[in-house]
This record gives structure tokens, C-alpha cells and sequence, in this order.
DNA sequence: CGACTCATTGACGTTCCTCAACCTTAGTGG
DNA sequence: CCACTAAGGTTGAGGAACGTCAATGAGTCG
């Protein structure tokens, strides 16, 4: 049924935008809706339980992001750490010559600006895929807020760590040198996120047109295209322009090892052998 | 001068070994070195003054690690945070059919383990390039320990941030899809690694084979060795194996811009022209 | 010395990037 | 209602780039 890919953080449909959504006039949040910190731990996925340890006093305000709206600016001066509540974004960064490139994407309980702590200015833009939503963090406050909340705190840093664990996923997507083969690991590592955030795993809706995808794994275009068409007529997948359902999950983790021939023989083998038999 | 190429944290050449680097008989720390916290946080980059402030009481441990052996292992239980002191580590996945991923490398003063927070396991292997040191904290005493040093915290903090951000150009560098481009930009970002370290930016000493690099920046081996001779042609480089030295930054610079077309024509000055006459 | 790893170079074949055309869907204005 | 425009997606043709296979040489370890 197509109940699976409704959600609750996600809109039927790309072309149809809730009302409330400030769209060509920047008009600022008259309405400011605001969430206190305990909803904020639990949305960092910090036990729900956790909320009476915490002092509750803390109000965040929550920032609406129109689609196509930019979150972040590249280069600007870094003061929020925000969070996605809703929506979704892709982090695009572009070198001196104007080429842009999407570094990757970020969904509900994804941080962004976290790059801000290191140096003074954001490393990439954040800009929005729909009608999104983010709680906005004071960069000068975490400090304090991190002292005196550590629920929040080690929600902030399991993120953060799973963060990180993530760029090295997305690493190894990229150094697939087969086009088929980096599509499945992405569309895998797509998956899987969605499973992670309680969403399906088999259906996904694409947020992102085929160019940033393209763009994402250093590919053309016009290879997508021709991979996923390859794709469906294994009977691997039913693509529907966005609409995208995995049907063979083995095959496509199957297809995701091809390396471009014959898998690589690994002579590290050879080395550790010597420290087992050691003992 | 060759005194540029020689810094403190790294041993004069690939070949000669300190003495005391234990090699082949997994003798265990006889002398256990250690550290204080003071000397930690200044080799996570955080303020040297910063000492009166903390307590200095407590003293971790100094891990030697030998070439070619591994500091942690994929999947294993993660109890330990790691930050490289002395030398080079590559990081390692291993898909389920065996074939290996470099995901990338860690040099003085990067975390190694910081995954270990999210999820029980270490998300991969590292293994090291050289005898090299590396400065361990029980995962289990982190969050005491960041409550009650709070410069502590806040270096490492900064280092997991940069981390961060240093994820996303490790994607940039992958995205390229010309082999050349991929090459400069990995060359460029390893110059710039090493400067940040206060090394020298143009002399550089890779420490992993071109294997190593090949299978990170996934591509062929063979390819690293032809692209690295179209460069050395060109007059960008000066290679001889291990030893690199970049003569050209700009040339480098121009060619990671390289999406795949014509392989130099820099279609950059008939763009600048038309904003020059705009003035 | 023999076994091994590492780097380089050449030849060949396939992938996939580029260029191009065409189609659909939306949004706009008559 | 239909033209018009623009953005996104698909498909085809051609050629360069790069992966694979193979051979060679240099350096290292036991």
C-alpha cells in the first residue's frame, strides 16, 4: 500500500505545501514555534526517559525552511548548530571556479554547522530539498548546555559520532569504481538510513533530482538514468521518477561489490597469521 | 633545505627503526609511558596556557605501535579512544566478501575510536604505516573526564569537528571523476593536512603505497603510477617513490578542477574577462 | 641467492563521459 | 483551451579515459 511511504516527517508530496510554509517572502517566524530540551534529546534519540533528569528550562526555537531555501551559507560566519526535525537537505560546497559539489545529505536528527566548533566560519551550505524544519542551537551556549545537561550531551555526541561513522560510509560509496556499483551502495546506505530513522527500507522517495545524486557520487547524469534503467530491468527495482522501491536486496548488495571485474586479493592476510599463532 | 622534511613526530626515513619499536614479539608494554592531561590537550591543538586551568592528576598511557600492525579491529568491542602522537595510520573496512576499503588516514594529532560512541563496535580498522605511537583513554572514563576539563573538552571537541569536515573533503576529493583531478585534489589535501601540522606543505612523504592510495581513491594502481608520471612531465611534481615534492601548486590546483573534458583548457580566463569589463 | 613486495610501462578492451535530441511535467500568459 | 518556456528525465552515438592483463626491474627480507 502506499501508506509505507507516508510518514510523519515527510509531506505526501513534493508539490504540496503545507500552508503555513513562508515561501517567496522572507517574512521572519512571526509565530515562533519553540521545543524545550527535552523533546530536543529525545529527537537526538536520547532515551525518552531521560527527561527528568534534565531541567526542562531551555527553549529552542524551531525554524521553518522553505524548498530550495538555503539553511547554512558556505563561508558565513558560524553561530547556530542546527538539528532537522523535518524535511530534508543536501550539503553542497563550490570552489573558487563556481562548481558546486553535494558533499551529501542530511534528514530528520541530522546535525548541521557541527563544522562551526572547529573553525569560525560554516564549510558547506545547507540547502533545503522540501519544506523542512530545523531546531536552531546557539553555537556560544553549547558549552554550558552540554555541562549542564548530560542526557543532551551524550545524545549530542552519540550523533556526532554516528556522524562520523557515516562520512566513512559515504567515503566508500564513492571509491566503488564501477557506476553501477556506487548507485547500489548508495541506494543501500539510503536505505538503510531510512531504516535507522523508522521509515521503510524498501520504498524511498527521492528528494533529490538525478543531477545532485549524479553530482553526489561523481558520475554523469546520464549514467543514473541508464543504471537504474539497468536496474529495473534485472527486476532489481521499480523506479517511478522519485518514487524508487528496492524489489531484489540481495542483488543489489551483490552488484554493490563489483569493484569493476574480479574482486581484489587482500595480502594482509599474510601478515597477521603471524601474531595468532603467536599465542 | 632537507631540515623541512624532518619534524619532530616523524622518524627520519621509512627504513630505520627506533630500536625500542617492539617488531615481530607482541611484547606488551614493559615501560609503560605516559602522559598527562596537560600534554594531551595540547596535542589535541588546545591552548598550551591552558594548563594551570585543569587537574593534572590524571595520566594515560602511550601505546607503541609497530608497522603493519593493526590498533584496532574492525567490529571488535570499542573500550578505547585513541589519538595518534607519533606517525600514520590507514583505516580499513572490510566488506563481508573480504575486499578492503581505505577509507583514509590519521596523522598526529587525529582521533582514531571516536566511533566507538555511537555504536558498541569499532566501524573500522586501523593499521599503522609506521612505528607509531598513539595516546589511549578508556571510552568509559571520557565523559567524567570532559566534565571535569573542560579545555580538554573543548580541544577535543575541535578536533572531532575538523574531523568532520575533513570527511567532506575526503567526498570531494572522491567526486572528481577525472583519475587526474582525483589525484591532484588528494595531493593538494594531503599538502594542506601536513601543513596544518606544521609540516611542510610542498615536500611531502607519502607513507602508504600507491596500492593504498589507488583502492582509497578508487582507482587502479596502474593509474596512480600514469598520472603521476603525466605530472611529474608537466613539471607539477618531483617524484621519486615514497618522496614527493609539489614544484607547481597552481598547475595541481587547475587540474583538481578538471571534471573530465579536455585535459587542461582552462575555460577559466575567457569567463573572468566578461566581469573584468564590467566594472 | 630466491621469494617477495612495490613501482613502472605497454597493449588491449570496455566503460562511461560528452554531446545531442527528444519527451514529460509544471508554471505562465494569452 | 492552447502556445510557450523551463526544468527534469530518458535515450542514442561516438570516442576518450581508464581498468585489466601482462611483463619487467628495483629494493628488501630471510
Amino acid at each position: 500500500m502506499a501508506t509505507t511511504l507516508m510518514t510523519s516527517t515527510a509531506p505526501p508530496l513534493l508539490t504540496a505545501h503545507a500552508s503555513w510554509f513562508v515561501r517567496s517572502s522572507p517574512q521572519p517566524q512571526a509565530d515562533a514555534v519553540q521545543i524545550d530540551l527535552r523533546s530536543l534529546t529525545e529527537l537526538l534519540g536520547g532515551a525518552p526517559g531521560s527527561a527528568a533528569g534534565e531541567t526542562g528550562g531551555e527553549r529552542f526555537s524551531v525554524r521553518r525552511v522553505a524548498r530550495g531555501a538555503t539553511l547554512v551559507h558556505e563561508g558565513a560566519r558560524a553561530s547556530m548548530l542546527y538539528v532537522v526535525q523535518a524535511g530534508s537537505f543536501k550539503c553542497v560546497q563550490t570552489a573558487e571556479d563556481g562548481y558546486e559539489h553535494v558533499l551529501g545529505f542530511a534528514w530528520r536528527r541530522d546535525v548541521i554547522g557541527y563544522d562551526g566548533l572547529s573553525g569560525e566560519n560554516y564549510a558547506f551550505a545547507a540547502v533545503a530539498l522540501e519544506d523542512s524544519t530545523v531546531v536552531a542551537l546557539p553555537l556560544a551556549s553549547l558549552a554550558v548546555l552540554r555541562q549542564r545537561a548530560p542526557l543532551f550531551d551524550a545524545a549530542l555526541q552519540a550523533i556526532v559520532a554516528r556522524q562520523l561513522t557515516h562520512a566513512g560510509e559515504i567515503a566508500r560509496v564513492m571509491s566503488a569504481v564501477a557506476a553501477n556499483a556506487r548507485l547500489a551502495r548508495f541506494l543501500i546506505q539510503l536505505s538503510a538510513s531510512m531504516a535507522e530513522r523508522g521509515q521503510s527500507s524498501r520504498h524511498l522517495l527521492l528528494r533529490m533530482n538525478r543531477r545532485d545524486i549524479a553530482n553526489h557520487l561523481g558520475l554523469a547524469h546520464e549514467t543514473i538514468s541508464r543504471s537504474l534503467r539497468m536496474m529495473t530491468d534485472a527486476g532489481w527495482l521499480r523506479v517511478d521518477i522519485r518514487e524508487l522501491e528496492i524489489l531484489d536486496p540481495a542483488a543489489l548488495r551483490r552488484c554493490a561489490r563489483n569493484t569493476r571485474g574480479p574482486a581484489e586479493a587482500t595480502p594482509l592476510a599474510s601478515r597477521q597469521p603471524v601474531l595468532a599463532f603467536a599465542a
